[in-house]
DNA sequence: CCAAAAGTGTTGAAGTTACACCCATGC
DNA sequence: GCATGGGTGTAACTTCAACACTTTTGG
């Protein structure tokens, strides 16, 4: 009765990922488009994810989801806990799937949900070859999701916004150049409320993680911005060494 | 090849619980001893836990296990997060014990883990029929444990740090009647750092979530002190509403 | 010259830190 | 009367919130 089990995926476990990508603008979440199921329901939109391998531990298969999905390596990912009620797949809609996708779409699965920041640049599916039914959508235009993932998403979305009042895990979600006004919308689109622009420039300036790149954006139709890049370095030590003000 | 999934054990998940009690001096771990293992180990020790039943969902197994060690309901408990890498169960001694309580030892097991608070006084092993060779650990004594459970109970100690920090829930490890050092005592345990008398005092009275019981201390050899209980009300309102300044 | 976003300082209020002495009790 | 922990206030400093005008560019 052993069983074999490297290799194999494993029935009860899957993972996850809440992808977010920032327009300069809003938040915006990476969800699939399961087409035909559940025709008019926004619950036609699910989160990418997938059981996981017997042999191979839970952030690598969010990796790995990310990359089958994206083509991206080296993103920013970051674990939010385990869902899973024996009763979430109680939507018609998602059993119909289940049974198209998966060997065993009766059992119990339990799955554990990654938060991920990529630069949105990096990935736009429908210019891409990769364009698995993903798409962008705006983070606060989704009412409903398949199975148990709107709840996910609330998890998602709170993890982000208690995490960046910590650490400055928002330049993952930026372009390598970027200016203070970009920023700043950033952090109100997390935080999902308005925060004074001078009091931001300040503290985010106080921070010292800014590199100034004398170098000025072209041809916008007003008083052109620095633009700034991010200190690595500096980041590094604080995530190191902690810090002490932080909070917006 | 349908399977029956009702009230069975999920052989792939399963819970781990954290709990913390507070000796009125330092935080403590309810751990197992698992004895005859690995006899002159540390790692004799793990924290309690068990396979889910496909029927229940993630919470409820948390509080099973609970139930089922101590006796207790109505218990503090919050998620950490999931753990499990495919080689967890590298300790020879592990391997062992799994085969004496697991029905499948082989099997990929990922764990949800949980940390829960409890009064101290509500469950003493030693004291109590229940026990099953459990037994209170001061939390910072401990140096190793069964599978990855001391990684866990460090994830445990982080999470109960930042989140003593946001909410009140320190009340759940005290007795209904508590003093002022007691609880100042509690702070400094949790979060491992001195913490000044004064400061302290006065803002956790500024917090308004204390009553004083107008009740001294009695039989102690030296000034007694006023006794304080835990204003619920207030809590929950607090909860509710979140709050503004609450960092240590 | 107009529209649009960039950039910049100050002030009052609140919060944080650091610190030392007297008090009530049991023995 | 002494050992033990209980209880209290203030001053210097830092942080936070609120607020309005000038600048530079493209069209």
């Amino acid at each position: 009765m052993e069983k074999k089990i490297v290799s194999e995926l494993n029935p009860n476990v899957s993972v996850d990922c809440v992808i977010f990508g920032f327009d300069l603008e809003k938040l915006n979440v990476l969800v699939i488009d399961r087409g035909e199921i559940a025709v008019e329901s926004s619950s036609r939109l699910a989160l990418p994810g997938n059981l996981i391998y017997n042999n191979e531990n839970l952030d690598q298969a969010a990796y790995r989801v990310l990359e089958e999905l994206t083509g991206l390596t080296n993103i920013y990912l970051e674990q939010i806990g385990a869902f899973g009620d024996p009763n979430r797949i109680c939507k018609e809609a998602d059993k119909v799937w289940l049974q198209s996708i998966r060997a065993e779409p009766e059992a119990r699965v339990i799955t554990v949900a990654y938060f991920s920041l990529v630069k949105m640049e990096d990935y736009m599916p429908h210019a891409s070859s990769f364009a698995k039914n993903a798409e962008w959508v705006p983070a606060n235009d989704i009412t409903d999701l398949a199975f148990d993932h709107f709840d996910i998403l609330q998890g998602a979305k709170f993890n982000l916004k208690q995490k960046i009042k910590i650490q400055p895990i928002g330049f993952n979600l930026l372009p390598e150049k970027f200016t203070l006004s970009q920023l700043h919308k950033l952090y109100e689109s997390i935080l999902d409320k308005p925060l004074d622009k001078r009091n931001f420039r300040r503290k985010i300036q106080k921070l010292d993680i800014l590199t100034n790149l004398n170098e000025k954006q072209a041809g916008v139709p007003h008083k052109p911005s620095e633009l700034y890049k991010f200190n690595e370095a500096k980041y590094q030590d604080i995530i190191q060494n902690g810090y002490n003000n932080f909070g917006f």
